[in-house]
DNA sequence: AAATGTGGCAACCGCGATCAA
DNA sequence: GTTGATCGCGGTTGCCACATT
């Protein structure tokens, strides 16, 4: 908590916060009462504003902030409860630090709470678990040990330097300047498709959070696929305009499915490897329209399971 | 009991994206 | 096509509370 002060000048260069007499750190009970009334009146928007309608003496940014994150109604407060958790770890395994895509999915959560929650506890016990929290590898030094075939098998292998760590593309752009190109990881590539698909609808894509079942022949039948995500290395992955949303969340499902998807609490459970052919498969079938998944990702996760009949029934003759 | 260290989290900051003029 | 305002996001800071020395 900070101490209440009031801006002479902030660092803000935005003009809702330049000006002179902005006050800054906690709020207090009378404003939130101040702001959550004149939202819940004259609804969202219009920040910039707003403290000046509502008789405030804050940001336009403060306001907003303080509204999503403690006064909306829809703010569940409190413990995150372990399937909670569970789902914070295997949406952030899938998405990266996209933490307001994650937000979106986990019911009454904020992007604030839940990176906070990430970078106090969830990071800390992937450490302790031997798990590197940004890649969600194994953090011991020999990346072909078994405990890496789960983990790889969203990672673009070909598309980066042997034993490279798993970074973001942010990450990477950040660390290296402007002197490489960042390498779109999945996470990007699957963070960009979700946030597409949202965009487009303009409300998030609904998850169902209770256990999934991955039956066989999933996404069979999907058509009008008009073009798929693609990396720098012009692969591609998936996979836009889905023809319905359930078609998307259970796609989005499938990537979370505990069976292979969430080695945090059951590692000893083993990724069949046919489990791994119906998830694909089904999307290499749309390779003829525009789409398809990443066949080198396929066959060397395929390989690394060690299931070549699998592999040669199901993938290598498409 | 006082000093110091650590955890937790609300709030701030700066940047990129978007949109309207 | 350009510019400026605004919004939203992710990273970071700083304060309080509690634990440890």
């Amino acid at each position: 908590m900070r101490a209440p002060s009031f801006s002479a000048s902030t660092t803000c260069k935005t003009p809702c916060c330049s000006k002179v007499g902005i006050k800054r750190g906690p709020w207090t009970p009378e404003e939130d009462e101040l702001l959550s009334n004149y939202v819940k009146k004259e609804g969202e928007g219009r920040w910039r504003t707003l403290p000046k309608r509502a008789g405030l003496q804050r940001c336009g940014k403060s306001c907003r902030l303080r509204w999503m994150n403690y006064l909306r109604p829809s703010v569940k407060r409190g413990h995150i409860a372990p399937d909670e958790e569970d789902l914070i770890l295997r949406l952030h395994r899938l998405l990266g630090n996209r933490w307001s895509l994650i937000a979106g999915r986990i019911p009454g959560r904020t992007d604030n709470e839940i990176k906070n929650y990430w970078n106090t506890h969830l990071s800390k016990k992937l450490i302790n678990q031997g798990i590197d929290p940004r890649t969600h590898k194994p953090l011991n030094p020999f990346p072909d040990s078994p405990g890496d075939a789960v983990s790889n098998a969203f990672v673009p292998t070909s598309n980066r330097p042997p034993q490279q760590p798993y970074l973001s593309a942010s990450t990477i752009d950040k660390a290296n300047g402007s002197q490489h190109q960042a390498i779109p990881t999945v996470q990007d590539d699957i963070g960009r498709v979700i946030s597409e698909q949202e965009q487009q609808r303009n409300h998030p894509i609904p998850v169902e959070t209770g256990n999934w079942q991955n039956s066989d022949g999933i996404m069979v039948g999907l058509h009008n696929v008009s073009h798929g995500g693609s990396n720098n290395n012009g692969q591609s992955y998936i996979i836009d305009n889905f023809n319905n949303e359930d078609m998307f969340s259970s796609f989005l499902n499938t990537l979370m499915d505990d069976t292979y998807a969430s080695p945090y609490q059951r590692p000893e459970a083993a990724v069949p490897p046919s489990q791994l052919v119906s998830m694909v498969s089904p999307a290499v079938n749309f390779s003829s329209q525009g789409a398809m998944w990443d066949a080198e990702l396929v066959r060397s996760t395929l390989e690394t399971l060690g299931d070549q009949q699998s592999y040669n029934t199901n993938i290598r003759q498409i």
